[in-house]
DNA sequence: CTTTAATCGAGACGGTACGTCTGGTCTTGTT
DNA sequence: AACAAGACCAGACGTACCGTCTCGATTAAAG
């Protein structure tokens, strides 16, 4: 289980509440919300728990009470704020589908959420929980989506149907996290190129013709 | 300029030495191979000047003096220590070569030397000098030979001429790091079949047959 | 009023008992009980109400309740086991149960007791009520005793009647204090001769001969 | 021996200096300055290390590298402040001498001085280092002067000769300790009221009609 | 029987201070 | 100069307690 879901311990809505004083929601978010903030301006180098605390105008010791590690705080701090942002609108062609998510995903990269991204891999490197986290609760779901979008093109004869999904979504977005950790250029031209190369190893013979 | 070249500080070969006592080598040495084993033991997260020099038994303002972060620190270690294991011996095939130099590079990601770029990563996140000291001591070297490489084959036919190197380029690595960024495994199969997938898109159409 | 007495908050004798669940006197005594076995056993360094919960399984915030402060709960916690432990059997000569009652108070700062009076006195001197509560509970029954054995030696002729009781008593007892609280030896040679000194001054002159 | 000592650690004077950059006094005292003087306003129960820092504008780092715990910079706080406050001008007659003296002394513990002892005393019982701190730095010292007026009225025939002395000085000093440690009164005429009741058993026979 | 008022356990929360660790800067004497 | 040694400031770390608070569950007398 990572980090971040056991820190958000979900109550249950079974029967009977836990004992004890229940639980702040508004000290919760301020946090939260902190933490995004902090991360968004300074990125992870300035990133620390005491800056946290001092902005939101919860008790260090509180933070320490619901988050493990730095990481896990940066991470929830960026999901809370990020997770609904990224939907994908299905129009009828899955090419055109992949390119406008592929380019949204990287507009995400080349702004705060980019830089936030970076703090919580740099952090990740020395914290598991960290990375698993974010696997949880970012990079694992943006696949399925991708995935999604490849099924519908394979089901409606527009793509290869021997396509290996997981490396066809590598193909298309590890450059993009690549470049942005290298402070490599993430332009939109830059991207547009990277996309048609991909998917012109994987549209269906019949319908190359189509492509562009 | 990145941080190793200003950290270097090559001595200006003119007849006339800088008075003063000259730079001890010695220290120089110890210095990053106590920092190249730091890293390759502990990671990035236990990386840290005072332990460099307690290991290397060198004063701590002299590693100041002469290493403007911790991240060059790092970066130049793992350069010293890693620079010349990598080559590669070109057989007639580009197919081939390019295989065998992506699993020799997967390899190298799995064992120690991944450990520390994972860390010159993290740590360029915070450090823009880092990422420039790695991108100019280790990235573009790798991507030279690759584009080397892709060239050789794309003027014995071997390759379709109107390939994108870099894009080629980014097909094969940036998995690799990502993966490996991620905690993802990096098995030989896995990217076997990254390899195979990426090289049937480059391959000129007349042999195409002979692939695998 | 000390802080004990507070503490306690006596149940009203009168027939109608207050409304609502009455204290639980288990609990009470659990905590006294946890109380004096940590200052026992790890001196007032380590007393802290957390602990005390801890280690009688009752909620800091029922002791909250009770206690207004550490030193009150460590001044209740050691009365409520070591009041009843002195007693002073009266022989025919106050010159001979002075000395068995010094003895014996040596004895008992020696031991565990003297730990936790140590505690309490030094808990004390950062809280008035604290000094006040080991007065009352402690200090001035004790003194009565001395007292009493003083005057009934002064009623048989033994000793002599001009005796200034609080000086005589200040001698012989503060000496103990001091040399437990500075970590001097109270062994009973020492205190033997230092009641043997106090009492010389003492005696009535037609008894002086007879004294050892 | 103990923490003052070697906390102190005095520079050996002997030929070459240690090596590194010197300790800096100005710091030193200023840490002691601070000492004292939050010892003097707030009691031990306000002495922390943090306000020590932040009144004397020193590193905390820098404290904890010289002092072992609170007792000990409480303890040479106190000493460089006090140490020399306490003469003892000798007169002809011993017993005006140990009246004035006993007077002074009790006169000390009435005001600052006795407040901050009495930190001193309460924190030793959980640190025994402070404890002896205290006795080498201040009882010792005293003891000493008292000792030395006994001896010169032993001397010059005006006390007996057959006095304990240890116990004559536990006599004068210990009721005032405990005095104050209890919050009892320690006005002057009490105090004389003791010291005259222990001189009377001190007096050499024959002048035994001229003590007061 | 219900109120009603108290005790009690559980635990969240804001705080303060702890003692440690690291990062950088500086000031020495030695080489 | 370079270097070792180490003092110093700054500030974050994670922990331990403090005292206050908000809950629900319990318990008995009073209505």
């Amino acid at each position: 289980m990572s980090a971040v879901a056991s820190a958000v311990r979900p109550r249950p809505v079974t029967a009977h509440r836990t004992p004890g004083r229940p639980r702040c929601d508004v000290t919760h978010k301020a946090v939260l919300d902190a933490a995004f903030a902090l991360l968004a301006e300074d990125g992870i180098g300035r990133f620390t728990i005491e800056r946290v605390a001092a902005r939101s105008g919860v008790a260090r010791s509180t933070i320490y009470r619901w988050w493990p590690s730095k990481g896990a705080l940066a991470m929830e701090g960026f999901l809370a704020a990020v997770a609904p942002e990224i939907a994908v609108p299905p129009s009828g062609s899955a090419a055109r589908d992949l390119r406008e998510q592929v380019k949204r995903f990287a507009r995400l990269l080349r702004g705060t959420v980019g830089r936030i991204i970076r703090g919580i891999i740099a952090e990740g490197q020395s914290d598991p929980e960290t990375v698993a986290a974010f696997m949880d609760g970012f990079v694992t779901p943006r696949r399925a989506e991708g995935s999604a979008i490849l099924q519908r093109g394979i089901a409606s004869g527009e793509l290869r149907a021997d396509l290996e999904l997981d490396l066809v979504l590598a193909g298309l977005y590890a450059p993009l996290y690549v470049w942005m950790l290298l402070n490599e250029s993430l332009d939109d031209e830059k991207v547009e190129r990277l996309t048609r190369s991909v998917l012109a190893g994987c549209l269906a013979p019949s319908a190359e013709a189509a492509s562009d």
